[in-house]
DNA sequence: TCATTAAATTGTT
DNA sequence: AACAATTTAATGA
């Protein structure tokens, strides 16, 4: 397929640079089909470029050092991530895992720095990026002190479902109930009642390896 | 293509 | 947290 018109349907920055902004990153980005389940960053590594989800879904294992208490962030098609270890240019605190079959655009940190002294707009649309990311850090802290943990296993589907917007399409997702548990930041048995909870609301199904929502707007405002 | 085995995921104690 | 049961995948005939 056209690699710029992939860009203008997965990258809402691409459109706010002029022709000849576009054509340089035209000429930098480089596009990677990754099967489901592989590992396309992992942690540690020296970050060499912004990382683009052009279609499909990753998930970004926030860990700590000692690796274990893990906080997953689902990243949808349109979603780019990393700029953080790129301004600071240190090493990725992340894993970056395929959850689904999906195309990975990477932008070299040559570029995405030339971008950031020339393009306006994009400086724009980075500042509005992290700005939502902080909401919904605080967001998260905030119901993860606040709602049962039925509550917050629902809320973190919704999340990584919301930006999906597949409507009225059959909505599943493969991820195991233990990833589940790590999102929510509950144990693994916990999820299994929380999901047979769920299930009994009739929000969604559970499947071996997969849940499938049933209602995501459901799913949002659960228990609140 | 089918049967057996192995690995992974889920449910239960 | 450990164990048992169920499902998918993988291997070999």
């Amino acid at each position: 397929m056209d690699q710029k018109s992939s860009l203008q349907e997965s990258a809402a920055w691409f459109d706010l640079l002029s022709a000849d902004q576009q054509q340089r990153v035209q000429q930098n980005v480089s596009v990677t089909q990754y099967p489901a389940g592989a590992m396309i960053e992992r942690k540690g590594e020296q970050a060499y470029a912004w990382i683009g989800v052009l279609s499909g879904l990753v998930k970004v294992s926030v860990g700590t050092s000692d690796g274990k208490l893990a906080s997953l962030t689902g990243v949808p098609s349109g979603g780019w991530i990393g700029e953080g270890s790129l301004l600071k240019d240190e090493r990725r605190k992340y894993d970056v895992v395929a959850l689904r079959e999906c195309a990975i655009a990477r932008l070299p940190a040559a570029s995405f720095n030339w971008l950031l002294d020339n393009s306006i707009p994009f400086n724009r649309y980075l500042l509005h990026q992290l700005n939502e990311r902080v909401a919904q850090f605080i967001g998260k802290a905030e119901y993860d002190r606040l709602l049962a943990p039925d509550a917050r296993v629902a809320r973190c589907l919704a999340e990584l479902f919301n930006p999906l917007l597949y409507p009225g399409k059959s909505m599943r997702l493969d991820i195991t109930q233990e990833e589940i548990g790590y999102l929510a930041r509950i144990s693994r048995q916990r999820t299994n009642q929380a999901l047979r909870a769920l299930e009994q609301a009739q929000l969604l199904k559970i499947e071996y390896g997969a849940v499938q929502v049933l209602s995501l707007d459901g799913l949002k405002h659960y228990g609140v």
